[in-house]
DNA sequence: TATAATAGCTAATACGATTAGCCAAAAGGA
DNA sequence: TCCTTTTGGCTAATCGTATTAGCTATTATA
């Protein structure tokens, strides 16, 4: 009988594994025994460890993409930005593994890459449309917030926040320092 | 003729290394290349790969606290903090592939990691001191920048921004919100 | 049912990390 | 200076994982 492998199984189990033990984990080896198959199988699906690592990448930003994108329906200027954060943040607490496979694979730049988190850049700065701003000050809010996002994540994510003092509270602290400093910005506006 | 190996060469070498290709660069082997030496001698030097790259990742917190600490002589409130950001920023954009080894063992989360990253927070601590908040502002403070920064400069040293707009204006213009909402608080302080 | 395509397997290969064990260079004391 | 000890670098061997080659049984299909 065949194992009935498909790429989208291997994908799967990649995540599970990174999620589970983390991204060093993510070897041909292991993937094929959690697939009950071996090593040599996985070929007929995937070109190898690095293309897996790549889709993995993509598959990240494709999924955070969407959280981000639905927890925004129907939402508008900070209630957006908030929830859209709390996506991104819900999302590395669930695919903690998975998020640290998308940072990884940042050092292959790749077009398809910088493709992925364009959508999600696009997302924000639609979301900043409604501020009253300037291109440029857009520009700036997305990536300051983006900035902001994967690296609090990532240290939370590691438990790098040694200060027994909650984190959530720094999160919305933050985000709230954010928001009204963007609120401000208005004012300088027609200067 | 002996090479005449030292641990810091070792540790030098790998550092050119990752910031010249890029941490995935570091092997035994182009270590050795690079220092005119076959693969097994390094042994007699460093434990192994592992070690390493741990000891990467505190010679480059420990750098980067020096650097810090440094910038902010004689600074004080938003001058130091400033001061403080432009210092980590330039660091990065020296010591890119330092950088990357100090995220990429956030994986291995050790003793010796949490002190090393202990010391920037304490400076940066420190130097909150200055402003009129609460402990748990100050904390908050020190994480949301700590956040932004490693975030920040993780995304500009891979030339993640794709928007041709100035990078150095999208920093300042975070750290201008960020001081902005810091300043803000003390009127809240008091509540 | 015969044929073609293909998924998974075993065996073989490649390559980097690491270890074992040898030997000459350096260091240091009489 | 000569002897002894230490030690750094080397070659050869081992190990582990990724990957390739080539076979075969399963599945799809005409």
């Amino acid at each position: 009988m065949r194992a009935g492998l498909e790429k989208n199984m291997i994908l799967n189990t990649a995540v599970e594994l990174a999620d589970e033990k983390g991204i060093a984990y993510i070897t041909i080896k292991s993937l094929a025994e959690k697939l009950g198959v071996k090593p040599p199988s996985l070929y007929k699906h995937i070109s190898g460890l690095d293309e897996l690592n790549k889709e993995l990448m993509l598959y990240g930003w494709k999924l955070l993409e969407e959280e981000m994108m639905r927890s925004a329906v129907g939402k508008s200027k900070d209630d957006a930005v908030i929830a859209m954060c709390y996506a991104y943040r819900n999302f590395v607490a669930l695919h903690g593994g998975l998020f640290e496979a998308m940072q990884w694979y940042n050092m292959y730049k790749s077009e398809r890459h910088l493709q992925a988190t364009e959508r999600i850049v696009s997302l924000l700065f639609q979301v900043f449309g409604a501020y009253d701003l300037r291109e440029e000050q857009k520009v700036h809010a997305v990536r300051m917030l983006r900035g902001f996002l994967q690296g609090f994540l990532s240290i939370e994510s590691h438990n790098g926040f040694g200060n027994p003092l909650n984190v959530n509270d720094t999160f919305d602290f933050s985000l709230k320092i954010f928001l009204d400093g963007i609120r401000n910005l208005k004012g300088e506006n027609s200067e």
